[in-house]
RNA sequence: GCGGGUGUGGCGGAAUGGUAGACGCCGGGGACUUAAAAUCCCCUGAUCCUAUAGAUCGUGUGGGUUCGAGUCCCACCACCCGCACCA
């Protein structure tokens, strides 16, 4: 192709971010070009991305993760879909009440002005939101209407109450989650946290636990790896549950996923808490070992190293089939809250069996080998957890490892002595926190009724203004009159529960409120029908296990209880990377920010001094790192389409981005280039330019293919590509078509730049009500392909010839080079192999 | 310990079993300019070489399947993530 000489362009100016940006954001937003139409007859797709805590500021995390959803967003609505895309604030939760007591803010006040300044940034940038829709999770409107499902839910017996032990902070006197206990001390108080036993609220997600790993088959389009972690999370096992008959008279039921190894067994272990060793601690020496084990740690480290230890008790346990009387010990490596809290003991195949009979002298039977012939072979010095055969086991002897499992269990149970059962890990949600800033439990503590629900007609239960954090505490258990009220059964004295939802309750419902908002019911089942599920639900994988397991778990049981029928509310899920930095490191771990340091090809300095900086790894961005930028400076500089880009190019999606200076100045130049570009479209210019215009067809199907696959990186190059091909092309019609091309495919990745550039065009509708561009089927096939030649396995030409053609013809093309017959030599040629439109393999 | 993932130039990364390194960044050279910025053009995996040509090596390591392997199979190594004494 000629290079030609550049035409005048329309616009010799540069494109201008700070006045354009603003220009077309205020342009969407009068047209309300975003705002989702739940009557239109067009098919829906609702995007959403994990709403975010307002903390204060947008960071690059948030950045990233709504430019993924908004160009899904706009590419969908490009493809005539009623898109909706909207915005909230998961906006009750504990650093608001953190801030109160560091800034003395009302945790309100500040949690409001940090939505106000974050929804400013988020306007910046450009997103296609419908802020119609956006709501706060503090919102008594919001809230209001979870207390209503929450009573619901009561009603269907899916909320109970019992006594749970919490950690306990005794400083700040508080509930602590396990997260904020480190080493055994709160995170804030420092002070050693103690167990507690308090009345708490749960949700009974046990109940749900079979269709919640059931409907994880369903969910094609989620991660595998989310799939598995919740999988695990869920934690399903089946054995036998039976009970050994104790010396003492009394009956000790055990759960084993091995039934088939019950001749292995020389041993029982109880848990430290287990009823029989508490009803043991009279012996000070029992009640001193009791002590020992719950003492030790719970990291890592310490289990990895923990060493298994055992107190026996001196009762035995009377083995079922072979009547041998066996030890029943209390161990620390026995949970009380798993199975039964008791376990029988066969130690020659369980690791931690093994070690605890070597420990203790105990037997180490062999009840599992790989043949019949190995009965006797000597045991290791581990324990042997495969699959075998069974021997050294009376009746078992010969079976497979299942075979032995099912009899064992059809033998207890015929014998009625024991059941086959179905053991989860998971457990129910304990959903009380003796905080201020979240949801009131809407219920009334009465002394004559007990626990009432506050009737609905009394909803929402808000939470006061007048609080105080200037003492540790719940500010709702010591406020002089907010709990005070009278019992709505019968008129009586009463206080009002003064515990407040989880804040993951808050996040479990919200993308159904914002699919439907009346005002008096939380949302409306004919609009959750038309919107429902979420067609793509983007998010950071931290989220991977709780948030979209108590989503799902709200959805079921919502839809258990008649309130509409979505079983999954996320039908395509995406984890997205984060955002990563170098590290500058000066000293000892004195961490600098990007904007300290001079930063080149071949290392870093202080800006100040000049002095020689460490270049640390590339990791998260972070405050404590200090490796953070800020979205806003960077906008102000570059604007918002080159942020976007940035956020778009180079890492796959689900991989981290590290950001870097130099990247984002290449956005910008792209950005400047484009405008250029733009304005080369020269109505006047006539003629074809076949090669320009089969690639400008070829890359609206690559692009669209690659956006719905969420692979913006390829996307991303392949509008380079085209850019580079139309820039190096004369003016022709097939030119214009091609720059209009690329204004159309970059309309939902960097909407700015297209408005502008659409309207200096000459256009006065918007790019981003525009359709995706039609493709001709017939232009995105090559008439001439590139052959490969390839002898012993390695190239040595290529050839062009008409796409299509016979292999007799490629076979003859490919013998005719000359650079194949110096490579063949003379050779004997014993085969050719010819991949029609590909490559020419000659074998010699 | 269990489960999962990743490994390709200086960097981020492309590549339905069929031309490895698309595209971007960095770097080098040049044009334009009084100069700079901006912009444009060219080069840019390594080694050898008789150097516009050509050869060899090259996708974590070692094997295998195949006419052909980054891609499939087996074994191993490194790093990352999740769960963790779950009976």
């Amino acid at each position: 192709m000629p290079k030609h000489a550049s035409i005048p362009s329309m616009t010799e100016t540069r494109f201008d971010p700070s006045s354009a940006d603003g220009r077309w954001q205020r342009a969407w937003a009068q047209a309300g070009t975003f705002i989702a139409d739940s009557d239109s007859e067009k098919p829906k797709s609702y995007i959403l991305e994990m709403f975010p805590y307002p903390s204060g500021r947008i960071h690059m995390g948030h950045v990233r993760n709504y430019t993924m959803g908004d160009v899904l967003a706009r590419y969908k609505k490009m493809r005539g879909y009623e898109v909706l895309h909207p915005m909230g604030w998961d906006a009750f939760g504990m650093p608001a009440e953190n801030a109160a007591m560091e800034k003395k803010v009302h945790p309100g006040a500040w949690t409001r002005s940090n939505i106000e300044a974050m929804k400013e940034q988020l306007q910046r940038i450009g997103f296609a939101l419908d802020w119609t829709r956006e709501f706060a999770t503090c919102d008594p409107e919001y809230y209001g209407h979870e207390q209503a499902l929450f009573l619901d839910m009561y009603a269907s017996g899916l909320v109970y109450r019992r006594q749970s032990e919490v950690n306990w902070d005794p400083v700040d006197m508080t509930v602590l989650a396990n997260e904020q206990v480190i080493d055994g001390k709160g995170w804030r108080s420092g002070a050693e946290v103690e167990k507690r036993k308090l009345d708490q609220w749960f949700l009974k997600i046990t109940d749900f636990a079979d269709e919640l790993l059931d409907g994880l088959g369903e969910l094609k389009d989620w991660p595998d790896k989310v799939r598995l972690m919740q999988e695990n999370w869920i934690g399903k096992s089946q054995g036998l549950e039976f009970s050994f008959d104790l010396s003492n008279g009394a009956k000790l039921p055990v759960y084993t996923t091995r039934p088939d190894t019950i001749f292995g067994s020389s041993f029982c272990a109880i848990a430290a808490d287990h009823p029989i060793a508490q009803g043991l601690a009279r012996d000070p020496a029992i009640a001193g070992f009791i002590e020992e084990c719950k003492r030790g740690g719970t990291t890592a480290a310490e289990l990895e190293t923990a060493e298994k230890l055992g107190f026996d008790t001196g009762i035995t346990a009377k083995h079922p089939f072979t009547g041998a009387a066996m030890p029943v010990f209390i161990a620390n490596f026995v949970l009380m809250d798993y199975g039964t809290g008791a376990v029988m003991g066969v130690p020659g195949h369980d690791q931690r069996d093994f070690e605890f009979a070597t420990k203790y002298a105990l037997p180490i039977a062999r009840v599992v080998a790989a043949d019949p012939a190995q009965a006797d072979a000597p045991m290791g010095g581990e324990a042997e957890v495969g699959d075998g055969v069974i021997v050294n086991s009376d009746f078992l002897d010969g079976k497979s490892v299942d075979e032995a499992k099912a009899d064992v269990i059809t033998r207890a149970e015929t014998g009625g002595w024991g059941q086959g059962t179905t053991v989860w890990r998971l457990r129910d949600w304990g959903i009380s926190r003796q905080r201020y800033w979240g949801t009131p439990i809407p219920f009334i503590h009465c002394p004559k009724c007990d626990i009432v629900p506050v009737p609905k007609d009394q909803l929402p239960v808000t939470l006061p203004d007048d609080v105080d954090f200037e003492t540790p505490g719940n500010p709702l258990e010591r406020h002089a009159t907010w709990k005070h009220t009278t019992c709505p059964k019968c008129g009586g004295a009463a206080e009002r529960e003064t515990d407040t939802l989880d804040t993951f309750t808050n996040s479990s419902w919200y993308f159904l409120r914002f699919a439907s908002q009346p005002d008096d019911a939380p949302f409306d089942p004919e609009e959750i029908a038309k919107w429902m599920p979420v067609q793509h639900y983007i998010g950071g994988i931290e989220h991977a296990i709780l948030h979209l397991l108590y989503a799902r778990f709200w959805t079921r049981a919502l839809s258990h209880i008649g309130k509409f029928d979505v079983k999954e509310p996320f039908a395509a899920l995406f984890t997205q990377g984060m955002v990563t930095h170098e590290t500058y490191n000066f000293g000892d771990n004195n961490w600098l920010s990007p904007e300290e340091v001079n930063r080149t090809s071949d290392g870093a300095t202080l800006k100040t001094t000049g002095e020689a900086v460490t270049v640390g790894r590339v990791v998260k961005m972070s405050k404590s790192k200090k490796n953070v930028v800020d979205p806003d400076n960077i906008i102000a500089n570059y604007g918002a389409d080159a942020v976007r880009w940035f956020m778009l190019s180079d890492s796959p999606p689900e991989r981290d981005l590290p950001w870097s200076d130099s990247g984002i100045e290449g956005c910008y130049r792209f950005v400047q280039r484009l405008w250029r570009l733009f304005g080369q479209y020269d109505a006047a210019a006539s003629g074809e330019d076949k090669t320009l215009a089969r690639k400008a067809h070829q890359a609206i199907v690559a692009v669209a293919e690659d956006i719905e696959a969420l692979s913006f990186n390829k996307a991303v190059a392949r509008i380079y590509e085209l850019t580079a091909a139309a820039e190096k092309a004369g003016p022709s019609e097939s030119r214009n078509f091609a720059i209009r091309t690329v204004l159309h495919l970059i309309g939902p990745m960097m909407p700015h730049l297209a408005e502008e550039a659409f309207a200096v065009m000459g256009e006065s509708s918007l790019i981003a009500d525009a359709a995706w561009p039609q493709h001709d089927p017939a232009l995105l096939v090559e008439d001439e392909v590139t052959i490969a030649i390839q002898h012993k396995g390695k190239l040595r030409d290529t050839i062009t010839a008409p796409k299509g053609a016979a292999k007799e013809d490629l076979e003859a093309l490919a013998l005719a080079s000359e650079k194949v017959q110096r490579s063949l030599d003379g050779a004997e040629i014993r085969k050719v192999i010819v991949v029609p439109d590909r490559l020419v393999n000659i074998v010699t």
